[in-house]
Parts: structure tokens; C-alpha cells; sequence
RNA sequence: GGAGGGGUACCCAAGCGGUCAACGGGGGCAGACUGUAAAUCUGCUGGCUCAGCCUUCGCAGGUUCGAAUCCUGCCCCCUCCA
């Protein structure tokens, strides 16, 4: 095992607080594997890249021999958690939160070493809980106390609604440390009022309190709000190599940096030559070249990372049509031709046949690489043809 | 329990009897420009059998030639007092 010095420069890296340094430290210094608890809620069916930043950290704990617990948060999945929306969340099915805490399992390991990991739910616990022990464990905070949480105290002052339950949130959170005797645990930035619960309760039933580590929350693809899977602004980890190179590629180049700090393996000094290069001239999008092959070989294969590579400059460097596209069939019934509004509609190529006539109107809509602008074409049955809508809406329909 | 404020399209937010499919902003989409970027400019942003028609302004009724706008009931949210 390595030193505690050298334990803490890596524990350090890209982690946004450390929150007691010096009961780390102490932790640290028993020689023991420590509990490091990091809790998900199974709310999204996928794994972002945004999740991987607090993950490839559980990570980098395992490798330094701790043990790494990756907890479901299949009960307080029911609860429902209001961080970092302003809306109170419907709460999940118990079918629901089953089926997502499976592929969570499912996808942790790409990263997680599975023989070091212990997967548990909080259901285990909470769900024998019953309503005295719970009205118990509620009275040890206070509404004040509550409303110090960021997000529910910008609801309370913008007279959005906050329902009670919804205070059973970090309880359950902090009671999960209690019962997992947890000493270290790890989570965004917006969890740290979670996570600071966590260290009260311990303190409150004797326990010595966990150490709560920090990590930034990734930006998504559109640099401005957190990633997450409601926005649609994530990249999955399940993505196809296509995809996940394209949607990187898509990322503004200032945010590249930011992903290379939080999701690259590469040293601190690879990414200031990096820096370096550009600066001297260098054309950013090669550098991103290198963050999008590394991170499709990290949840593909190194080839599919060439290949990715290969088809995403043919497509957008060379213009050229993609290899693989939706296949469609439809059906034009009696009249012998299908109008290119219901064949784009049909296609799942637009919304509605009124989005089909704007963008034709608006000169995104392509036929065989051919501009069609015409609102009143007829494509006739028995052909088969490519169809694009803006730059990466692709389909070959045959209409028959 | 009492008093008051409010529910408008993805979000915020105007409108307060007709010219409203509904101002404006955000977001999104598209075009131009580029490095597939970013920034910028322009356009679009309910649906359809699309120069016309149909359905939207919390829900249900009503008044009216005509309602998002007025009336009645109901549901929901917020504030203050208890």
C-alpha cells in the first residue's frame, strides 16, 4: 500500500473538497481499506460521462486497495430527489427503480473493478425502517436547518413548492452512511449538503463521521448546465463509438479542457502540452481528436475508437453520407407516390409533417445529397433513397 | 380555519371581449459562416388531407354574433394570519 502522503496527491486530484483534510489523513494513517460509499439514484436508465468523474474517483480509491461501495438509492428512488431541479420529481415504480438499478449494475463495472465493489441498495435498510424509527430519524434536523440547502431554499423564495417528503431526502442519504458505517463518501458538488448529513447522524449515533469528498460537476455538451440525461445534454457510456465521438467532437473547445481535467487519464503535464500546442497554432479539433479516441476506447476498444474516427471525418470533413443509417420501409397505399412531408414524417426523420414543410422550407432537407425545397413532391413507390434533414438527421427509405 | 395573490405553448412571461396559434426573452431546430465547433447573422418553433382547416391559454359549465380575456363551480400552487 502505498504511503499516506502519496495516497492523498492522488485522492486530491480534480476533487473540489475535501471535507475534513486532516480526518482523512487520520483515516488514512490506520493502514485499514476504508469504506468509500458513493450513492446513485436510479432515476436515468444510463451512465453519463458526467456520472464517470465521481466513479473513475471510486476508481482510482480501489486501486489504492479501499473498498468501494456503490450504493442504489433504490428507496430514496422512490422518494423522489429534488436536487439540482426546481420541481418536485414524480416518484419511480418499484419496477422502475428495479429496472434502472439493474443496468446501473450493468455499466458500473466498465469502470469499477467488480471483485473490489460492493453493490448495495438502500432498501436493504430502509425499507424495514418503520414509521416510528423514521419520525425518529426526522426529528434529529430541523426545518431551518433544511432551508440552508440551496435548492430548496431558492424554491422557498420563488414560492415553488417543497413537499415534506422531499426533507426525507438527505435524512435517508445521511442515515445510508449510519448504516453502511461509511468513511469516506463521495459525490457532486451540488450533494455536499447530502453528504454533510451523512457526518451529522454518524456524530449523532456515536460513529466517527465520514470524510466527504467533493467532485466538480461535469458540464454537458452545451457548456452551460450540468450534464444529465433530462437535458439531453450527456454522452452515455453506452453510446455507440459513432456517437460518442461525434457528440465530443461537438463540445466547444474551451470545454474541451474541462472535460480532458475531468474525464482523461492523461497527466496534468500532457494536458499543458496540449495547451501549448494549440497555443503555437496547433487546430483545436485535432486535440479534441485525441480526448474523443480516449474515451471511446475506454468504453468500446481502441479500433473502434480508429473507426469512430474514420467515419466522423468522412462524414463531417468530407460531407460524405454515413455508412450506416436507419433502413425504412413505408407504404404508399393506392395512390402509387408518397409526399415528401409524410415520407419525412414517416421516417422519424421530423416530428410532424408541419415541421417537414418548414424545413423544406428552410433548405435543410436533402434527397440523395440533392437540396429539395419543394413542399409538393411526390416520391414514387419502388425506389429506394437517402434522406437527410439538417446535418445529422440521416434515412434510406424505400417506399413500396 | 381566515385574508390575499396566482395557474398562458418546452421554460420564463405578456395579453385581460374581436385584428390571438397568442408580444418578448430563454431553450431548441434550420440556413449562412466555420474546424461537425464556439461566437455572430438570418429564419423557424401546436397539428393536419397546409394559400385552407382543426385543436390549444388549470378543469367543467355558462353569457356573447364572438372569450385566453366576462360569470359560476371545481382542482392545484404561493403568501400572510391562526
Amino acid at each position: 500500500m502505498k504511503t499516506v502522503a502519496e495516497q492523498l496527491l492522488e485522492i486530491e486530484r480534480g476533487a473540489e473538497e475535501i471535507l475534513v483534510q486532516a480526518e482523512l489523513k487520520e483515516k488514512l494513517g490506520e493502514g485499514r481499506p476504508l469504506r468509500i460509499k458513493a450513492g446513485f439514484d436510479p432515476t436515468a436508465p444510463d451512465l453519463h460521462l458526467g456520472h464517470t468523474v465521481l466513479i473513475n474517483k471510486m476508481r482510482q480509491f480501489q486501486d489504492l486497495g479501499h473498498e468501494a461501495i456503490f450504493l442504489i438509492g433504490d428507496f430514496t428512488g422512490m422518494i423522489g430527489d429534488p436536487t439540482g431541479k426546481n420541481a418536485t420529481r414524480p416518484p419511480l415504480s418499484p419496477e422502475e427503480v428495479q429496472a434502472n438499478a439493474e443496468t446501473y449494475k450493468e455499466q458500473v463495472f466498465r469502470i469499477l473493478d467488480p471483485d473490489k465493489t460492493r453493490v448495495v441498495f438502500n432498501s436493504e435498510w430502509m425499507g424495514k425502517m418503520d414509521a416510528a424509527e423514521l419520525i425518529k430519524l426526522a426529528a434529529r434536523s430541523t426545518v431551518a436547518r433544511m432551508l440552508e440547502r440551496d435548492d430548496f431554499s431558492k424554491r422557498y423564495a420563488s414560492n415553488q413548492s417543497i413537499a415534506i417528503h422531499e426533507f426525507l431526502y438527505p435524512l435517508v442519504q445521511g442515515w445510508d452512511s449510519v448504516a453502511l458505517e461509511a468513511d469516506v463518501e463521495l459525490g457532486g458538488t451540488d450533494q455536499k449538503f447530502n453528504l454533510l448529513m451523512g457526518r451529522q447522524l454518524q456524530q449523532a449515533v456515536g460513529q466517527k463521521p465520514q470524510i466527504v469528498l467533493t467532485m466538480p460537476l461535469l458540464e454537458g455538451l452545451d457548456g452551460v448546465n450540468k450534464m444529465s440525461k433530462s437535458m439531453g445534454n450527456y454522452v452515455g457510456i453506452t453510446d455507440s463509438p459513432d456517437d460518442m465521438f461525434g457528440k465530443i467532437m461537438s463540445i466547444s473547445d474551451e470545454l474541451m479542457w474541462r472535460y480532458f481535467e475531468l474525464l482523461s487519464f492523461s497527466s496534468v503535464s500532457e494536458i499543458d502540452s496540449f495547451k501549448q500546442r494549440v497555443d503555437s497554432g496547433e487546430n483545436p479539433r485535432d486535440i479534441k481528436f485525441l480526448l474523443a479516441a480516449e474515451i471511446v476506447a475506454r468504453f468500446h476498444h481502441g479500433q473502434a475508437a480508429e473507426d469512430a474516427r474514420a467515419a466522423f471525418i468522412n462524414r463531417f470533413r468530407n460531407k460524405e453520407i454515413p455508412d450506416d443509417m436507419p433502413e425504412v420501409m413505408l407504404d404508399c397505399g393506392e395512390s402509387g407516390t408518397l409526399g415528401i412531408g409524410h415520407l419525412l414524417h414517416q421516417a422519424g426523420l421530423v416530428a410532424s409533417t408541419s415541421e417537414a414543410f418548414r424545413m423544406l422550407k428552410q433548405g435543410a432537407v436533402r434527397l440523395d445529397g440533392e437540396r429539395v425545397e419543394d413542399r409538393d413532391l411526390e416520391i414514387k413507390a419502388g425506389g429506394t433513397h437517402v434522406y437527410q434533414v439538417g446535418k445529422r438527421r440521416f434515412a434510406r427509405v424505400t417506399v413500396k
